[in-house]
DNA sequence: ACAAATATTTAGATTTGTCTAAATTTATAT
DNA sequence: ATATAAATTTAGACAAATCTAAATATTTGT
């Protein structure tokens, strides 16, 4: 596989993740920024590969060996993303176009010890989850704490309200967007919320937690 | 610059390290496994772009600045060496491949935080001296540890006697090639040597201490 | 149903890096 | 010194990945 053979896939699969119906050719190519018949042309090559299903004018879909194709790179991109991030000391925000060349490395012995050194991680530091070397992974949900029930788990990803007074709070109580974040309690009197983040415990009012997203695993 | 670019970058700078006269291209072919027409090919894009001098059939040179990518080349790998090594548990002779594709990532920022990480190694895990970001180095020699002053440290690389015997001498002693050592007592008397190699005090008599290789840096 | 709009593919050109074969330059040996 | 050998460059071709422009297929609106 090629490089741009291996950003194709990925295109593809982000494209065509849980939908049905093939990806069309336009698709791809705003994707890809490039131009729809650049896009026909690898289709051809792939096709040929195996990796997609590719009928003229009626779109493209993953085969089973496209898929896991695009499985395995993906693992790579997360696993590096989590690299950067607890290892390294990026900020969640800025590893993506690093994870994207490093996604490319070839080297399945160096993906298993990356996998051991990071403590076999689930989830990326944006809270996505982080296939398994066979391919297999939970799908994530953005919810939330407010929505969410007892004992979940996630990774702050958003705000609702993005007024300068709750990004504040959020500052002075030590959460960050990419932390990881447990609901330990739940109250149902007021609605407070009793939460762990970066090992401390804290009780957070209803109206914060409904107003700060986790992306959490679901549960199958 | 290209990947490919860069490894002509390194080749010739390998090729020419130390040495006076340009290098020829039969000898980049060779080192590159490819056509001495393709390195001609190359040599005018390079030259177009500042790395190398080059005159039609006298061979060529790096400019300042193609030495400094060389350098920073190297740099990068080395320090992925040092990684791979130290934090994800490689054998030193198995690094190589991998780190070659390493090495050609593209952030500054990620070199920093990685050289940081790895707490500056002046050396990587065969011994060869990685380069400042700046570019300087020290040079670094191989010499038996019955020739090296007090005080030198440096990396076990090879053995002069392979008899059976010798390296069974080292493996029951806990000495592994890529291993760091340091000499900290010479007995005149009868030419022993007390070392230190992975936070053990040994003694080994003047026999070991002439068949055991070790990479140093130079004193400046 | 069919003309117009949109999407897709084909044809042909371009760039990068490579190759083989032929031409040219430099080195060597008597 | 000059013929021969060796090294190097040039010329022309090729594969990968891209592009533009033109041709063709599909979809949509009335």
């Amino acid at each position: 596989m090629t490089l741009s053979e291996e950003d194709y896939i990925k295109a593809i699969y982000h494209l065509g993740s849980g939908k049905e119906q093939p990806i069309s050719t336009n698709a791809i190519a705003v994707q890809m920024e490039t131009k729809p018949s650049s896009v026909t042309d690898m289709l051809k090559k792939l096709s040929g590969k195996n990796m997609v299903k590719y009928k003229k004018y009626k779109g493209v879909s993953l085969t089973e060996h496209g898929e896991l194709t695009a499985l395995s790179i993906i693992r790579k991109h997360r696993l590096w993303e989590v690299f950067l991030v607890d290892k390294l000391g990026f900020a969640w925000d800025e590893v993506h176009e690093v994870a994207e060349q490093l996604e490319h490395i070839k080297s399945d012995k160096l993906i298993d010890k990356l996998d051991t050194y990071l403590g076999n991680p689930r989830v990326d530091p944006h809270g996505d989850p982080i296939p398994s070397k066979e391919g297999e992974f939970k799908k994530s949900v953005k919810k939330l704490i407010s929505e969410l029930p007892l004992g979940s788990e996630g990774v702050c990803v958003g705000v609702n309200d993005s007024s300068a007074a709750f990004l504040k709070f959020l500052d002075k109580n030590g959460i960050s967007l990419g932390d990881t974040l447990k609901i330990l309690e739940k109250e149902d009197f007021d609605g407070s919320v009793s939460i762990e983040v970066n090992n401390k415990e804290m009780r957070i009012s209803d109206q914060i937690a409904s107003n700060l997203f986790l992306e959490v695993l679901e549960k199958n």
